[in-house]
RNA sequence: GGGCCGGUAGCUCAGUUGGUUAGAGCACACCCUUGAUAAGGGUGGGGUCGAAAGUUCGAGUCUUUCUCGGCCCA
């Protein structure tokens, strides 16, 4: 039995995705058609949404985090494309900074090159061609990774018109007065010779010498205080040159303790927190003492000390202040305090008139302001200090310990807080605190949670300071008057400084006659320049300016800023600032964060753990698709972990996915029609495919819910359960049936293709922005309505598509299938079935199911072959299976009493007998045949010599295919050619209308019609010629009446159709 | 060290104001099918919800502590 007989599915949508060699190629489909322009001008005019791209640093290949995000913006731009709007998304690169700096120095390092020699402008240059490279690296890697928008003009803050916003932007801030100058302690490295920005310190264990210190009791209104003295605690010995104050906290408890024990401290009152006398007498082996007395903290008011160093010219008062950030934690309860070496100790002396100052300079070694120690580098001056703290019996023990401690993420070496002449934009003079926090409230985030995150970092973040002492980046367009010291404020200077820049970049203010900057109304002899440069976060968070507000195609402020937690102190909060403090407002209307990547067992990927997984693996093992599936099945909102068995887990959806929309292009035969909904004749519709469109439908509403919340991970969820519950194990399964075995024009048939077509349309349409790649590869199969796939928008469904008795029905009768096939399982168990077409249903049914089950066909939603159903109110359900007794249709399997009735079954069967005698049918159509060329011959010459009466030759009258013989006969034999050429054209005429006809189908119809009007036609002849003898003297005499040949010409043609299509198998679907 | 977030079947995720035997898909096992076939269908096993304590008639859901992980900050 040949499968021909049947319609199965027939596609070249090949099971096996292949998607590491076929992506590429649709990548250069894309290309071709150059996609982004084809996307902005299908949406020219509508609402924008801009997803304005947070810079990632031109610096080394892409990893996993930034896979991430690159892709997750990408499904966000196209589901808004799909939607309808204008969604536009130009990549941008972050590119100045130290890590840049420092690739560049590293190489002259190799080539043993001293960088001091080098010119700056060179330097700068090398760092501009080192971040051009990786930018196009990246680009080529984030294109491959599936992501559509403007590559071609994409932006960098190292452009000339990014260094030239950016100049303009410092100067609202100069010019409103909240950018000022001060002494700040910053963190700096005192290797890069640098402030570093937060986000360049990583904090690692260290080992830091500890002291305890002694400070000698001035002057105390607690008079039990006068000649105690006051310990503390540090890590940092160096800093106690430094020191300008002790910090207590109030609401402690203090002790003063007499010591007993010999040495430096014998008979000495000391002072410390109760709470610590323990682990103080630990920590310096104090044996022997008595508790003197208790006190409060607050009795500490207006305390003086002696600076430790007294003796050795550091005649200074040291002042006692209250501080809340004093703890039992650790230490003695008192803090010494430095305003040049900390951020709580700058902000408490600043309370208390107590100015920081530079005391250590850049490389890190006190400066002449440090009695003793000028000269000398800081980390090491620790045994210097000991000494001197123990010669001036200042110290009461010493240890080291190991803890925490920031260092700088480029040389991993130690970092220290250290006052330095810095610029600051305040975050109170001019409110920006104020308004950027009004900003959040009015911002949107995904997941709510970043709201507060962005919120309490802004609360307490002290002022912004902007300033690098580095080379590669916007130099701070700033000009101190020498005279006065005061800062050069003028819009024209700020603009012509940004027009220059504008023009040939930022180079020139290293190199160029500052007079160039300053223009005709102001002296540069008398001015000095700096040559600080901007920090790379004022740079990145100025991108909206000088990319939202300067292009045409986007809109300012941006639809959505997306990007990963850290982002929150990253490039949320420096644009969130930037944005408040020049327009007062957020640049962004949302944001978007999403965690990181971590390994499969929830662990950070890292190079010592070996668990770090590069895109590209993925990329060349999986594909892009499988990455971007990753991607939209994950929780954004958590960390996202991932490893190669995560990734074979969504290769699986991947492949039920992929082969869904194989089964509906297998029996669309791969002629996707696009159905227009509105038209769809729906109450003609079967009830199932109703229900179909019934799912399609509330479907559709939660796509919407969850694409209005950014929620991927349970939209796809949805979309895949759709494909593997209601599609694949049950609308498919249920309808092979139909679809194999029923007539092409059958009702059913033809409904279910409908519903094929609009679930096909209707995935492809869902799946697009998340399968970008497969998604494409089907469309262009299909579709030539567009150029792409994602050129097309999201499906409206018509209201009446929603129907919910109808759902509620069917859910019911879906419950009673799965009783069902539980029943059938037992069955099946016990090995009296196989296939669930041998099954036969007995369902014992309360008649409240009645209406559940009127006009449902039991057996065909089952698939079984029977279903028998008997009412008893006394149960709810009860069903029972037998095995099925009867013949099984060679058709469409099922197990009928009786032969087969379906109309093709039949149709089938009688090919199929026909089919199976072929050569005996063969040969009696070839025996009559030849038979006729004897008989005719006979005839003739009979008639002729003997003119003998035919007409009781029953033989002759008969035999339809003996017509097809003389047929053949006259048409080779006759001489009248008019009718010769008449029946030719008639012949022609068919065979144009055959041609024309699709299918198999088609085919055996005409065929059957021909034979029944080819009989006609011989009917009519014997009406108009009385009978049989007649014809036979037509044709002996050669008078040919043309009805009558072309009447043998259907007969003969219908026949030989049937014999080509079904025996030859000629049928022009394959 | 501090702040924030999180830990529900092997995996990805649901779990509504605390309320009946904690759900889904995938994976797994077994069976069927061989007309979606390197596919498809059916059935089934599997978690006590990171740990402990507490509040409550009742907790995955509230509180506390601990633990593990992540981000940020010091």
């Amino acid at each position: 039995m040949t499968k021909s007989q049947i319609n199965l599915p027939k596609t070249t949508f090949s099971m096996k995705a292949n998607l590491p060699v076929k992506e590429p190629e649709i990548l250069k489909i894309w290309e071709k058609i150059n996609l982004y322009k084809e996307l902005r001008k299908s949406r020219e005019g509508e609402e924008k949404f801009v997803l304005h791209d947070g810079p990632p640093y031109a610096n080394g290949n892409i990893h996993m985090g930034t896979a991430l995000n690159k892709i997750l913006k990408d499904i966000i731009v196209r589901f808004h494309q799909m939607s309808g709007q204008d969604s536009v998304y130009v990549p941008g690169w972050d590119c100045h900074g130290l890590p840049i700096e420092w690739k560049i120095e590293e190489q002259y390092k190799k080539n043993k090159k001293n960088k001091n020699e080098i010119p700056v402008i060179e330097f700068r240059k090398e760092c501009r061609t080192f971040a051009e490279k990786w930018i196009e690296i990246h680009k080529s890697q984030f294109k491959r990774l599936g992501v559509v928008g403007d590559w071609e003009n994409y932006y960098s803050t190292m452009s000339y018109e990014a260094e030239a916003q950016i100049v303009r932007e410092l100067g609202k801030f100069l010019k409103e007065g909240s950018l000022y100058r001060g002494f700040k302690p910053v963190l700096w490295s005192t290797v890069e010779k640098t402030a570093l920005a937060d986000a360049e310190v990583e904090y690692q264990d260290h080992k830091s010498d500890t002291i305890y210190a002694s400070f000698l009791i001035k002057s105390s209104l607690l008079k039990e205080l006068n000649n105690c003295h006051v310990i503390i605690w540090t890590t940092t010995p160096w800093t106690i040159p430094a020191n300008k104050a002790l910090a207590y906290n109030e609401n402690l408890d203090y002790l003063i303790i007499k010591i007993l024990d010999d040495g430096d401290f014998k008979d000495q009152k000391i002072v410390i927190a109760e709470a610590l006398l323990e682990s103080v007498i630990k920590d310096c082996k104090i044996e022997k003492f008595t508790k003197i007395q208790k006190f409060k903290g607050k009795e500490f008011k207006n305390t003086i000390c002696q600076h430790p160093f007294f003796d050795l010219g550091y005649k200074l008062d040291i002042p006692m202040l209250e501080a809340r950030f004093v703890t039992t934690e650790q230490g003695t309860g008192i803090v010494h305090c430095a305003p040049s070496h900390g951020p709580d100790d700058f902000n408490l002396c600043l309370k208390n008139g107590i100015k920081a100052i530079e005391t250590v300079d850049g490389d890190g070694k006190y400066t002449k302001v440090v009695p003793l120690f000028e000269g000398m580098h800081i980390f090491k001056s620790n045994t210097l200090v000991i000494e001197k703290l123990k010669e001036q019996k200042k110290l009461l023990s010493n240890g080291q310990l190991i803890h925490s401690y920031p260092h700088s993420w480029r040389s991993k070496a130690p970092l220290v807080h250290r006052a330095t002449p810095q610029w600051f934009i305040s975050m109170d003079s001019h409110n920006l605190r104020k308004k950027a926090l009004k900003a959040i409230d009015e911002t949107s985030f995904y997941p709510s949670k970043g709201k507060e995150r962005l919120r309490s970092m802004i609360e307490t973040r002290p002022d912004w300071c902007v300033s690098r002492q580095r080379v590669w980046g916007v130099p701070l367009p700033i000009f101190v008057n020498k005279k006065n010291n005061e800062i050069l404020i003028d819009d024209k200077v700020f603009e012509n400084i940004a027009n220059i820049y504008e023009k040939e970049g930022s180079d020139c203010w290293f190199s160029d006659d500052p007079q160039k900057f300053l223009g005709n109304n102001y002296r540069a002899d008398d001015y000095e320049k700096l040559s600080d440069i901007v920090e790379v976060w004022f740079d990145s968070g100025s991108t909206h300016s000088f990319v939202l507000e300067k292009r045409e195609d986007l809109k300012w402020p941006a639809s959505m800023y997306l990007e990963g937690s850290d982002q929150h102190r990253g490039w949320f909060h420096s644009s969130l600032l930037e944005s408040c403090g020049t327009r007062g407002r957020a640049p962004f209307e949302s944001i978007l964060s999403h965690g990181f990547v971590v390994d499969g067992k929830g662990f950070k990927m890292s190079k010592s753990l070996g668990n770090v997984i590069a895109p590209d693996d993925i990329l060349k093992k999986y594909g892009a698709d499988i990455l971007r599936i990753w991607v939209a099945s994950s929780n954004y909102a958590e960390d996202l972990r991932i490893d190669y068995s995560i990734l074979d887990q969504h290769s699986e959806s991947y492949r039920k996915i992929r082969n869904t929309f194989r089964y509906l292009l297998g029996n669309l035969n791969d002629k996707f029609e696009n159905i227009d909904l509105e038209k769809i004749n729906y109450d003609n519709l079967p009830e199932l495919e109703k229900f179909m469109l019934n799912r399609v439908y509330s479907l559709n509403e939660k796509f919407n819910e969850y694409f209005k919340i950014y929620d991927f991970h349970n939209l796809y969820k949805e979309l895949l359960n759709f494909c593997t519950v209601d599609l694949s194990a049950f609308y498919f399964d249920i309808r092979k049936d139909t679809l194999y075995c029923d007539p092409l024009n059958s009702n059913k048939r033809k409904s279910c293709i409908i519903i094929l077509n609009i679930l096909l349309n209707s995935l492809l349409k869902w799946f697009a922005p998340i399968l970008t790649f497969t998604t494409e590869e089907i469309y262009q199969l299909v579709s030539k309505k567009y150029k792409s796939i994602h050129l097309e928008k999201f499906q409206i469904y018509p209201k009446k598509f929603k129907d919910e008795k109808l759902e509620k029905k069917w859910l019911e009768l879906i419950k009673l299938r799965n009783t069902c096939n539980v029943s059938i399982e037992e069955k099946r168990a016990n090995k009296v079935i196989g296939s669930s077409l041998e099954a036969e249903l007995n369902l014992k049914l309360n008649s409240s199911y009645k209406k559940v089950i009127s006009n449902i066909d039991l057996a065909e939603l089952c698939i079984t072959s029977k279903a028998e159903v008997t009412y008893d109110d006394k149960i709810d359900v009860i069903v029972s299976t037998k095995k099925s007794l009867g013949e099984k249709c060679s058709i469409c399997w099922k197990i009928k009493d009786d032969p087969c009735t379906r109309n093709n079954c039949g149709l089938q069967k009688m090919i199929n007998s026909l089919k199976k005698n072929f050569i005996i049918n063969f040969l009696f159509v070839f025996t009559i045949f030849f038979l006729d060329r004897i008989t005719k011959l006979y005839v003739i010459n009979f008639n002729e010599n003997y003119g003998v009466d035919l007409i009781n030759s029953k033989f002759l009258n008969i035999s339809l295919i003996w017509n097809q013989g003389i047929a053949f006969g006259l048409f080779s034999f006759n001489e009248k050619y008019f009718y010769n050429i008449l029946t030719f054209i008639i012949l022609i005429v068919i065979l144009i209308i055959l041609f024309m006809i699709k299918n198999s189908e088609g085919l055996k119809k005409y065929s059957l019609l021909m034979i029944f009007g080819g009989a006609l036609g011989n009917l009519y002849d014997r009406i108009v010629f009385s009978a049989v003898p007649d014809f036979i003297d037509i044709h002996i005499n050669n008078f040919h009446w043309f009805i009558f040949n072309v009447a043998d010409i259907f007969i003969t043609l219908g026949v030989l159709i049937m014999i080509m299509t079904e025996f030859i198998g000629i049928d022009k679907n394959k």
